[in-house]
DNA sequence: CATGAGTGTAATATTACTGTCACATATTGC
DNA sequence: GCAATATGTGACAGTAATATTACACTCATG
């Protein structure tokens, strides 16, 4: 779905202008203030890039850096570091410490925006595409609309989003409680059980029209999507 | 809609003169002055052709040309490069890296708009077009009339200009923010459901002489256009 | 200056979707 | 085969999102 941004950066103008910015531009956005924080949000929800200041509390951004890349949820994780100063020295260290990318204030929104789109077609091309398609299921999630073959269904947005999740993840199991925080959101308390039922409700929606079901259950553990062959 | 020129001539008397006359023939027109700048540009507006020098400071023509052909959004815009010398190895290096035309400086300015049209033509005929249609709809933008089948109606000026909208872009959905964005313009101040109220407007108008209503209402997302089959 | 078309907003009506339960149906371990 | 545990599913009421209506206000235009 949309791509989660972390955005850490201690003055306060620039978090929520960054803030404001990307979220128009359809990312989730994160906000940390100081390097500390960045670990403990990284953590919480692996981010699909980082934004990360280069001067923070706490925290430098190198060293924020180099321990999200110790971690193995965070390793591939893009980051760009935003410098104060064009200063070469820093922008070799910051590139050793494992940033991907810098960029020197004041920046351009748009050429971060570029960036920023660069990188991730790079580390999960997936997020960025319109049209997924896995057999005879695709979606195209900027006409909202979905087809099993050539006839098209109608899905309720949680039906929507659940399927776009799972065909962005092929094969991959997912417990309820990871649907839950991908496709509801990390805040919302639901029964995990709903899951189940929505689930359900997808398998439904899609039986119409399809011989098998690429819904598979696991038992004690989740639900995966996968075209049999 | 007038289609959106981006010019990337660092030279400044060329650069006015094909700003001066791409607007007097009714384009909107952008003005980078290097490569870098020509990136960025794009990336905050997308163009809907592009004219570039073939010499530029900062990053050459063919270097642009081939990010450009990297990013999503412009990787089908077409490009037109301005080349000081008719020499062969560059027009062949020029084609290869991604542009669609060429010109040989001086060039004459009537043949450079004949062959923007041409392109144009190939990549966004509607941007040429004064009459949109889709299915049994029509409009007309510069007589500012719609027909339906083969009734006219009357639509009030945002009714129109949102009509316009959708039918440039059929099958997308786009938000009320988007919309408002789009149709009312970047910074006015308008309730998100005020769009809800002009759909309804816009329907309950074009409903008089059509069965089945093209916009099609996308639940906690937002409204799109297009003709049922 | 009166008129009427066109706008934006707030209130109300109408839907579509959600989450939860209760119970049915598997599946597992013993 | 029998608990024990896990998943499937239909029904339902509450809710959130959208449709519709009414109204007040602006602003060209005659």
């Amino acid at each position: 779905m949309q791509p989660y941004v972390l955005v850490v950066e201690d003055e306060d103008a620039l978090a929520t202008l960054l803030e404001y910015n990307f979220e128009k531009e359809g990312y989730e956005v994160g906000v940390a203030m100081d390097g500390e924080e960045a670990l403990v949000m990284a953590a919480e929800r692996t981010p699909d890039i980082i934004l990360m200041d280069w001067m923070l509390p706490k925290l430098s951004g190198v060293e924020a850096c180099r321990r999200l890349r110790r971690r193995a949820e965070t390793r591939n994780t893009p980051i760009i570091m935003l410098t104060a100063r064009g200063d070469e020295t820093d922008r070799i260290t910051g590139l050793d410490y494992g940033a991907d990318d810098y960029m020197v204030k004041p920046f351009s929104i748009p050429e971060l925006f570029a960036r920023t789109r660069a990188l991730l077609r790079r580390s999960s091309p997936s997020l960025l595409e319109d049209v997924i398609r896995q057999g005879d299921i695709e979606i195209d999630t900027k006409a909202f609309r979905v087809k099993c073959g050539d006839t098209q269904i109608h899905l309720g947005p949680t039906e929507f989003r659940l399927l776009d999740h799972f065909m962005r993840h092929p094969g991959r199991v997912f417990s309820r409680e990871q649907l839950l925080d991908a496709v509801w959101g990390r805040d919302v308390y639901v029964e995990a059980r709903t899951v189940d039922v929505h689930i359900g409700r997808l398998r439904k929606a899609l039986k119409k029209n399809r011989a098998s079901d690429p819904i598979r259950t696991v038992r004690s553990a989740g639900y995966a999507f996968e075209i049999a062959a």
